[in-house]
Parts: C-alpha cells; sequence; structure tokens
DNA sequence: TCTGGGGTCCTAGGACCC
DNA sequence: TCTGGGGTCCTAGGACCC
C-alpha cells in the first residue's frame, strides 16, 4: 500500500475569505464575480440552495439576486492570495511534504504518519486552519491523489463523514466510488464524460475497472493515469518543489467591442506593461511574446476574426517597453479594419530565471532600463496602478472591464485595512 | 450557455535535417 | 527525385483544471 496523500480544500473560498472580514455576509446568500464581473465563480452554500451554479453569467440571474437577496461581489484576488499563505501556514506543522495545488487546495503527505489515527489528525489540521484564518475546510485521504480529490468531494458532500473522508479502506473506497458519477471524477470533463456514457461508463467504480485498451482509445495517457491511480496505483506524486512555470499570460475581455487599431494598441501596452511587471516579480525573463486579439467567438452570426503573433525578445527580457514594443509590431501585422474586438491579451513564453538568462552579444544598456521598470514598480506600487504608464496607453480606458463591487484589500493595502471603533 | 482569466499537458501535422 | 527511417522543432488545437 502506497503513502497515505490528503487533499485538504477550502469550503466556497472566496466567499469564506470575504466573510472573515465581513460578518454581515454570513449566513446570507453569498457569490463572488469573475474578473469582468461575467459571472459567478464562487457561491455560498446559501447561494447553492438558491440554484446559483458555477459560470452563471450574472445578468441571467439577476430575478434570483434580486428575490432572495443575493450578495454580489466583485473579486478580490489580493485578498484571496494573502489568505492562502495563512491557511498554508496552519497546514504546515501537520505534514513534512506538502504541494500548494491551487489557491484553495493543498496536497498533504502523510508518509510517515501512518502510525497516529489520520483523521483525527486531519480534524486537527482543519480545527488549526478555522482557528487561524476562520475558514472552514474538508479533507479527503487515500492511497492516491486522485483519490484524495474524490474522497475530499465525498468528504464535502456526504455529512456522514463530518468533513474527513478516509478511503484507505478498500470497502468504504468502492461504496463510494460506486456512487461517485463519472463525470464528477478530477479529470474527467464534459468531452469525455460524454464519450464513457456512450460507453455505459456511469460510475467512478466504472471507470476503474475499464479496460487500459479502451480507455486510450477515447482519451489519452491522461486517461490511463487516471484510471490507474482511482485502481489505487499512483500515478502522480506530491510535488513539494514548485515547478518551473512554462508561461505567464495577461488577457481581458473588454467591455465593449473595440473598433480601432489605436485603441486596441492602448489596451495591449497596458497589458505588456502590466506583463513584464509580473516577469519581474517573478524574477523572470522572457524569450518569446505572443499578442492575441479576437471577435466574440459567441456571436456566430457576426465576421469573426482571431489574429496571434509570435515575436523573440533578443536578448531575453522583462522590460514592458519592449514587450510593449514586439507586441505593437505584432499588432500592426495582425490588425485588419472592420471587426469587432472583444478581447485581447499578451503571452509570454520560455520562461528563465533572471539570474540564468543568457548573456546576448550587444545588450545595450540594460541596467538604465531597469532602473527605470522598478522605478515604474516604485510608483505604481505606492500610488495606485497606472499612476506611471508610457504614453501608448493612453489614459481614457472606454473599453476597461467592469469591476463595479470589490471589497477593500483588507490585508495588503494600507489605506484599506478595516478601522476598528472603539 | 448572452461565457473570466490564467494555467498545464497531450496530440497531430508540417518543416527540416541527417 | 515516383525516395527510408528517424529525429527535432514548431504550431495549432483540444481537453481539462481552478
Amino acid at each position: 500500500m502506497s503513502a497515505p496523500v490528503a487533499l485538504i480544500d477550502c469550503n466556497n473560498y472566496y466567499v469564506s475569505c470575504e466573510r472573515a472580514f465581513d460578518a454581515s455576509l454570513v449566513g446570507v446568500p453569498v457569490i463572488v464575480l469573475s474578473n469582468n464581473d461575467g459571472c459567478a465563480i464562487a457561491r455560498s452554500a446559501e447561494a447553492k440552495a438558491q440554484g446559483v451554479k458555477t459560470g452563471d453569467p450574472i445578468h441571467l440571474i439577476q430575478g434570483k439576486v434580486k428575490a432572495h437577496g443575493i450578495r454580489v461581489l466583485s473579486s478580490n484576488y489580493a485578498l484571496y492570495g494573502d489568505m492562502q499563505r495563512r491557511v498554508v501556514a496552519a497546514i504546515q506543522p501537520f505534514a513534512r511534504d506538502f504541494e500548494i495545488y491551487s489557491i484553495d487546495k493543498t496536497f498533504v503527505d502523510f508518509a510517515g504518519f501512518e502510525h497516529l489515527d489520520l483523521v483525527a489528525h486531519a480534524r486537527e489540521m482543519s480545527a488549526q486552519v478555522r482557528e487561524w484564518t476562520t475558514i472552514p475546510t474538508c479533507v479527503g485521504i487515500a492511497p492516491t491523489k486522485a483519490l484524495a480529490k474524490l474522497a475530499n468531494a465525498a468528504a464535502k458532500k456526504n455529512p456522514l463523514f463530518e468533513g474527513v473522508a478516509d478511503l484507505r479502506d478498500e470497502t468504504t473506497r468502492n461504496w463510494v466510488l460506486d456512487r461517485f458519477a463519472v463525470g464528477d471524477v478530477w479529470g474527467v470533463g464534459r468531452a469525455t464524460a460524454t464519450k464513457l456514457q456512450g460507453l455505459g461508463i456511469r460510475t467512478a467504480g466504472q471507470l476503474r475497472d475499464m479496460a487500459m485498451k479502451q480507455a486510450r482509445g477515447i482519451g489519452t495517457v491522461v486517461l490511463e493515469r487516471l484510471i490507474a491511480e482511482l485502481r489505487g496505483v499512483p500515478a502522480a506524486a506530491v510535488e513539494t518543489v514548485e515547478p518551473q512555470r512554462k508561461g505567464m499570460a495577461v488577457t481581458r475581455s473588454f467591455g465593449t467591442p473595440v473598433a480601432d487599431i489605436d485603441t486596441l494598441m492602448g489596451a495591449v501596452a497596458q497589458y505588456a506593461m502590466r506583463a513584464g511587471e509580473k516577469l519581474r516579480q517573478h524574477g523572470l525573463v522572457a524569450r518569446r511574446v505572443t499578442v492575441s486579439f479576437h471577435t466574440n467567438p459567441h456571436k456566430p452570426e457576426r465576421p469573426q476574426y482571431s489574429a496571434t503573433r509570435t515575436l523573440s525578445a533578443q536578448p531575453m527580457t522583462n522590460d514592458g517597453l519592449v514587450i510593449l514594443g514586439l507586441a505593437r509590431r505584432g499588432v500592426e501585422s495582425a490588425w485588419r479594419e472592420g471587426y469587432g474586438i472583444t478581447k485581447a491579451g499578451i503571452m509570454l513564453e520560455d520562461l528563465v530565471e533572471e539570474r540564468l538568462r543568457p548573456l546576448a552579444l550587444f545588450e545595450g544598456d540594460t541596467e538604465k532600463r531597469a532602473r527605470l521598470m522598478s522605478a515604474m514598480d516604485e510608483v505604481n506600487g505606492r500610488f495606485g496602478k497606472f499612476a506611471a504608464v508610457p504614453a501608448t496607453q493612453g489614459f481614457k480606458r472606454d473599453w476597461a472591464a467592469r469591476s463595479d463591487a470589490r471589497s477593500p484589500s483588507y490585508t495588503t493595502r494600507i489605506a484599506e485595512v478595516p478601522a476598528v471603533r472603539a
């Protein structure tokens, strides 16, 4: 039997973060919207009970919002990121190794802890997170990551588990797998679920028992690995070191479609500067810069246009103005008149740590530019985003996305720390 | 589905090379 | 060039996840 793995997952994470700082949100239906205030990406239990689904466009559920007094918030990623650090700090003492899988999920390697009552151990871990952050969590324990994810879902769904499901025991495991819909298994999306159902495979138990060869036929090696994991054979380890990231992107939808190149260039300029800033924050430089923009693919009756252009930075760079220069060339070569552009983005690939950057033959005065960039970072950090911007970016941002109901940056911006009155 | 933004991994096909 | 086998690199697109 392989070493036990646990997945600790925060319940309704974004909503729970908001509730940690605003008691009026407790006990009432709450949803948090995506970046563009477009759709619901987090829902409290009360909002779920009113039938709000993940991804519901806000304009489609306005009736429900009014009828049930659902509180609607824009997302506040600075807050959620900061809260995550506190959650991880609470988890840390309960294992030697763990993997921060996403903003609200952490895999915990329980190797070497098998002699403990792991269910009790997991409950203590969960209680520690709650005490330090107020955030409720559920834990799933199993021999593989895929099964730990499934155990976690079971712990969330079935009150019998009281927040911690241990699927190391085969009888319990089979019981859960036979009742678990195949489409809810981690790694089975809509496309694969449809194909599996066509073969009569409806439960996680049936997926586990599927012939590998048949699985390869409808999926890829990824589906084969998933089946191995459902059988209790690990195909993925708990990754304790953060992997080098492969790419980085800044993309946004526009509030209103853009039909002229200057306006598009203004948006692209902002994304390019932001992309450079992100690279510097992570201590990275990039080789490939891709700029892309397209019309709204959800309006098939309109003429569509989609363009991407990839350019190389020589030498590798994290200079926003260099990225902007390349992106500008890309936009100029790809621009076509007569379309309403609804989304644009900058993607950076071939990333390398700045200190490992290969030296180019002719570098130019990179040091001066590096000082300019860090000066801009400082100005923007102190006086707010967009205090210092290149002229291309412009000051009118008609196309800008909406974010009307963002909560204050309680933990990351001194001016917005909540005041306590005696 | 009137649909956000930021990622990863995998596969297929073409260009090119020896 | 009416042509073998094998390798790498690149791009585009699909699928999935949070």
